[in-house]
DNA sequence: AATCAGACCGTATGAAACAGACGATGGGAT
DNA sequence: ATCCCATCGTCTGTTTCATACGGTCTGATT
């Protein structure tokens, strides 16, 4: 029970273990892989640290394992769990944030040569394509479970922001050639 | 003269001063306002501590006003602008790099009510039409500009980013109610 | 002229995030 | 037994971060 600042990436770590149930480290590194990471990314390491800070708040319990390698397994704890409805609850202030060095180098575009333009789209396409391949193959893959249709949700508008991107540097690419 | 390395930030700091020629810090900053800012976000300490590295690797110049406030003007360094461009040339490998706390919260869904969410989509939809307008606004003022068409490229993929969003949210509004 | 409010500009600080190397553990295959 | 490779956890120094704070200027009002 001691005092500190939850950051986003603490509610993170609260949700995961809120939905998953009991959770070492480990477990939740995989889960975030692919999933969460994809709008949340942060550090592996994160997931080690963050835990401990969240139990010292009283936010997670824990549970050591006795034998074998040292392993912390995670559970909400109530007041844990009303942290994080709480923070659901409110109005979301922050704006969509976007970070590419793409778009960045494109900005300071009269710097750069036209065939850096070009083999930058073409680049951008290839990454882009790779990730709507993993969205899809994810939304194909759940596509029937009802049950978990509301954390498919951001996928569907991950998937939406990667084929605007997509879409955006095959055009440029049209344009240029 | 010294060490140390180059991120993505020093290469905003570096590409903003080689387009905008002499500039002060605060010029910087205004000039990151409602531009790059909007792909590369980064606190506006950093506009007044990022340049004295760049100075100290050789890659920026300063000249100090006397009078008033202190203030410094930096202009690029031959240096510098060879390290723009190899810079600009090098392939890109990071990822576009999401972050919205709205997503987050929408994939934690279960634990929300379905009223917090309708409300989180109208807040949302708020705050991308906002975007919106100040985008279109800057589109506008320079639509007939085409000594800077390259630099208003990066704009066009905000924007159709932008749009991507409002028509999910909207969407996700209809869904629901 | 003196005061004052509010914008403008720069700095400081401690906490958090970061990348990624490193170390330790486990469990098969040979 | 041993070796290899995937698995799992920690550690490190640096960079980033948010934000509070302190100066500085302008110009309107008295």
């Amino acid at each position: 029970m001691s005092t500190g600042r939850l950051t986003t990436t603490s509610y993170v770590v609260l949700g995961m273990v809120a939905m998953r149930g009991p959770s070492t480290p480990y477990e939740l590194k995989r889960a975030v892989n692919h999933s969460v990471g994809y709008f949340w990314p942060f550090p592996h390491a994160q997931l080690y640290s963050e835990p401990k800070r969240l139990l010292e708040m009283g936010l997670l319990d824990v549970h050591a394992e006795e034998e074998g390698r040292r392993r912390q397994t995670y559970t909400i704890s109530p007041e844990g769990e009303v942290a994080l409805r709480s923070w659901l609850a409110e109005p979301t202030v922050e704006q969509l944030q976007i970070r590419d060095v793409a778009e960045l180098k494109l900005f300071f575009g009269e710097f750069a040569r036209a065939e850096d333009i070009l083999g930058l789209a073409r680049g951008q396409i290839v990454q882009h394509q790779d990730r709507i391949a993993v969205y899809e193959g994810m939304q194909a893959r759940f596509a029937e479970r009802d049950d978990i249709a509301d954390r498919m949700v951001p996928l569907r508008l991950g998937l939406e922001l990667e084929y605007a991107a997509l879409r955006f540097w095959q055009q440029l690419e049209k344009e240029r050639s």
